[in-house]
DNA sequence: GCAAGGTC
């Protein structure tokens, strides 16, 4: 029997069908499918199967000065215990093995991985390496063809990367964190990847605060053609000899301005006429997918979220890529062809159709990795995809079609005038051949029309404008603009990029979008320049880079490598240590910022965000425990302080985040006192206590509160903000029911018969319609039916059609379901991943 | 519990 090994389960199941021909059977064996045909078999990994860790002595921050963990070792451990487990128990029955993992390095050291275990269970078996760089027929046969060996100094190249990001990382991260007290949840972390990230962020915070505005001038006329107008500036040769637009100085703006205004009419004085063509975009690699779902208002671990949703449901190839360039068995006749049976693209693959012949644009990158992202030739129907699914689908399909697509053409005119010795001038843009936008509607074409003029011709001044402006600081980085800045220093990775800016927020160092970073990340960025400068330095990552280079062509090894880096890292320490007590300090006075609020209304001192013991936010003051004082905080999300004051009280708003549900809760201090002074509102009797509630010990559930109690059913606001139905008796009957936040609450007379209740409508200054919400009970009952799974991150368009199959279509049903069951029903799932949406639904 | 890199 022969083995092969790819890096993921949808890479073994594609090679099985290339290899078997399509007749292959599977097997599920400890939650793994395994792929089987003739004499052979494939199985897939999920990645790194194993993890570099420091041995368990070294487990305890507190124990371990983090020092010591430059000089300490550093093992491999199974981290995915089950598919370890079968591929030990199949490499033993094995008499040859294939190590089918990505063309990459990464790849290489996945697959030395796996030899490794293979050795373990089998001493003896001969084991080699195939690469191919996509799974297509002829790649794959050729590459099995003629198998070649693994590259341990490839490998070698890869594991010096892990253990030297290990040891940097975990060693510095343990210093800030103990020096500042903050060892629990809230660590304070650094790497060779996050920290320059984060730097650059810091960078431009930095820039934007030092940054001093400057007042400019610029002046405008309309002039006249035929009874209409168009817009021309004016303009002036600076000391350089310069085209300027932008006049410094108040006196000299006025002056061109009153020459402009007294002026009845300008002289054309040269009319330039050019065409440009506008290439189409090179096809989608990671980074430029990321950059054109987040125009379309993705944010990038969404984009790639969806798009990996859309990869596993076999829609588009695989999304994680650097290649630019479209493998040479790609047949776009043939893809066309395919995509022409939606509806949406016939006409686009009409049009491509009718070009003389097809060929592809190519990007700068050309990489053994995958291929560019492209949609399959297998097509969704609408229905099948969520509309952000479908959006970010059709942004494939349509990049597909725009790199067969001819090339666009401009005609730019640009027009100068002069008015009584002052400058003017135009410049026209048309787009005369549409080209590939005609496939693509992404990008703006935009036209700007000035009319057909002569050298001579004298037209007339309809009106002239002044503006007054300053000069603006330099904008953030958004999201994707980030991630094309680390791409180009070299940073991270096509599969990280975008994890690392989930990072940066997790770890309370940036907030909002686009990014801005907190005191704290403020104050790590300054310590890491004073004592680790390397650790923030693109150069980290480049001198990296130089070393794997050198152990990949057996100019270095491993050993040499690492030592070398511990050693810096060693230096590094001996400042570190000197500076613990002063590091520590500033990196709490920043947390702090970060969290205050404003003046305690009891005491006077800080009143702050804290989080309690059971892991819920509230704001408490800083003069604990002398001072008691607390507000409440809203239950869901995530509060992060804004710039805003409440001129009540001075303290800061607060702003809830919760993904798509994020809110502003203001002023806590304004919305208790809201509540204090908001009445109940008594709308009918509880169900679980009230008059009509059954006796105690005839109900099911909820059997403290059960029986007639004489409860009743109250529209409240609590402190928090938040508003409910929920039973007078509280806390003694915790019965209710969720309300919207916003929008002021109407009870009708109309009565529910079956929960006798009144009907609720909302009525929010947001939307014009009011909002028939009805008996509140019922109204719960329906939202929890009607809701679907779309809201569930990680369940994709596939899967949602196979747990629909299996009964599960809604939050509850999920809730309700047995994980186990789940999984043994629904192929391609596991437990874990089932009580990991059932946490989510929950 | 720390990183970054795979993968779900």
């Amino acid at each position: 029997m022969e083995l092969i090994i790819t890096e993921k389960d949808n890479a073994a199941r594609r090679i099985a069908d290339i290899l078997s021909e399509g007749g292959t059977s599977t097997e599920r064996s400890g939650g793994v499918d395994v792929y089987q045909w003739g004499g052979r078999r494939c199985i897939g990994l999920s990645g790194h199967v194993v993890g570099v860790d420091f041995p368990p002595e070294y487990s305890d921050w507190r124990d371990v000065e983090p020092a010591e963990l430059t000089d300490a070792p550093v093992t491999k451990t199974p981290t995915q215990e089950s598919i370890v487990n079968v591929l030990k128990r199949l490499a033993g029955e094995a008499d040859s093995v294939i190590i089918a993992t990505d063309y990459d390095r990464e790849g290489e050291l996945i697959g030395k991985e796996a030899y490794e275990l293979v050795r373990e269970a089998n001493a003896d078996v001969p084991v080699s390496r195939v690469r191919f760089s996509s799974i297509t027929e002829n790649e794959v046969k050729s590459a099995f063809a003629d198998p070649d060996d693994l590259d341990f100094d490839l490998a070698a190249a890869g594991e010096a990367r892990q253990i030297i990001d290990l040891i940097w990382g975990a060693a510095l991260t343990r210093f800030l964190s103990l020096s500042a007290r903050q060892v629990g949840d809230d660590f304070i972390s650094v790497g060779r990847v996050q920290s320059p990230t984060l730097k650059l962020i810091v960078d431009k915070e930095r820039e934007i605060e030092a940054f001093d505005p400057e007042d400019y001038w610029e002046l405008f006329a309309d002039l006249e053609k035929e009874g209409s107008t168009f817009e021309a500036q004016y303009f002036y040769r600076d000391e350089d000899d310069n085209e300027a637009e932008r006049v410094w100085n108040e006196d000299d703006a006025t002056a061109a301005f009153d020459v402009l205004r007294e002026a009845a009419t300008a002289v054309v004085e040269s009319v330039r006429r050019r065409t440009r063509t506008d290439d189409p975009p090179a096809p989608f690699n990671t980074t430029q997918f990321i950059r054109a779902a987040s125009s379309l208002g993705y944010a990038a671990g969404r984009a790639m979220s969806i798009a990996e949703d859309l990869y596993t449901a076999g829609y588009i190839t695989y999304p994680r890529t650097d290649n630019t360039v479209y493998p040479d068995d790609l047949d776009p006749a043939d893809l066309l062809d395919a995509l022409s049976a939606q509806r949406d693209f016939a006409a686009s693959v009409e049009r491509l159709e009718e070009l003389d012949e097809l060929e592809a644009t190519r990007g700068d990158e050309e990489t053994t990795d995958h291929p560019p992202i492209h949609p399959t030739a297998d097509l969704p129907s609408k229905g099948d995809l969520s509309e952000d699914e479908w959006e970010v689908y059709e942004l494939v399909v349509r990049r597909f079609f725009a790199t067969l697509a001819e090339p666009a053409e401009w005609e730019h005119l640009r027009v100068v005038a002069d008015a009584e010795g002052e400058q003017l001038k135009a410049n026209g843009r048309r787009l005369v051949e549409e080209g590939y936008h005609a496939v693509y509607p992404y990008f703006g074409t935009d036209e700007n029309h000035v009319p057909d003029v002569a050298e001579g011709e004298e037209l007339a001044i309809a009106d002239a404008r002044m503006e007054a402006k300053q000069t603006q600081p330099p904008r953030r980085y958004g999201q994707s603009r980030l991630i094309e800045t680390m791409e180009s220093m070299g940073i991270g990775t096509k599969s990280t990029r975008h994890n690392v800016i989930e990072k940066l927020y997790d770890r309370g160092y940036i907030e909002n979008d686009p990014p801005r970073p907190t005191r704290l990340a403020m104050a790590v960025v300054e310590a890491a320049e004073e004592y680790a400068d390397l650790v923030v330095s693109e150069e980290m990552t480049a001198e990296l880079e130089a070393d794997m280079t050198a152990i990949a062509e057996g100019e270095k090894n491993l050993d040499s490598v690492t030592e070398e880096s511990r050693e810096i890292l060693g230096r590094v320490f001996e400042a570190l240590d000197e500076s613990r007590e002063e590091i520590g300090e500033h990196l709490r006075e920043s947390l702090k910022a970060d969290k205050r609020l404003g003046p305690c209304p009891k005491c006077g001192s800080d009143l702050l965000v804290r989080r309690s013991r059971q892991g819920s936010y509230f704001v408490g003051c800083d003069g604990y425990p002398d001072c008691r004082f607390t507000l409440p905080l809203p239950s869901t999300g995530e509060p992060v302080v804004l710039d805003a004051e409440c001129e009540e009280h001075g303290l800061n708003e607060v702003k809830m985040l919760a993904g798509r549900n994020t809110f502003v809760h203001g002023c806590p201090l304004c919305a208790a006192e809201e509540a204090a002074e908001t009445e109940d509102r008594i709308i009918g009797p509880c169900p679980e206590c009230g008059e009509n509630a059954a006796p105690e010990g005839e109900r099911g559930e909820g059997g403290d509160a059960a029986g007639a109690h004489g409860g009743e059913l109250a529209i409240r606001k609590l402190q928090s903000g938040s508003r409910l139905v929920g039973c007078t008796r509280y806390p003694d009957c915790e019965y209710s029911l969720p309300l919207p936040r916003r929008g002021d609450i109407e009870v009708t007379d109309t009565y529910c018969e079956e929960h006798d209740l009144p009907e609720l409508v909302v009525h929010d200054e947001g939307s014009d319609e009011p909002w028939e919400l009805g008996c509140p009970i019922c109204n719960y009952e329906e939202y929890r039916a009607r809701q679907g799974l779309d809201g569930i991150e990680g369940i994709g368009p596939k899967t949602k059609e196979k747990l629909a199959a299996a009964g599960i279509e809604n939050l509850d049903d999920l809730v309700d379901a047995d994980a186990e069951g789940v999984a043994e029903d629904v192929e391609g799932v596991s437990a874990e991943r089932v009580e990991d949406w059932q946490a989510k639904a929950d």
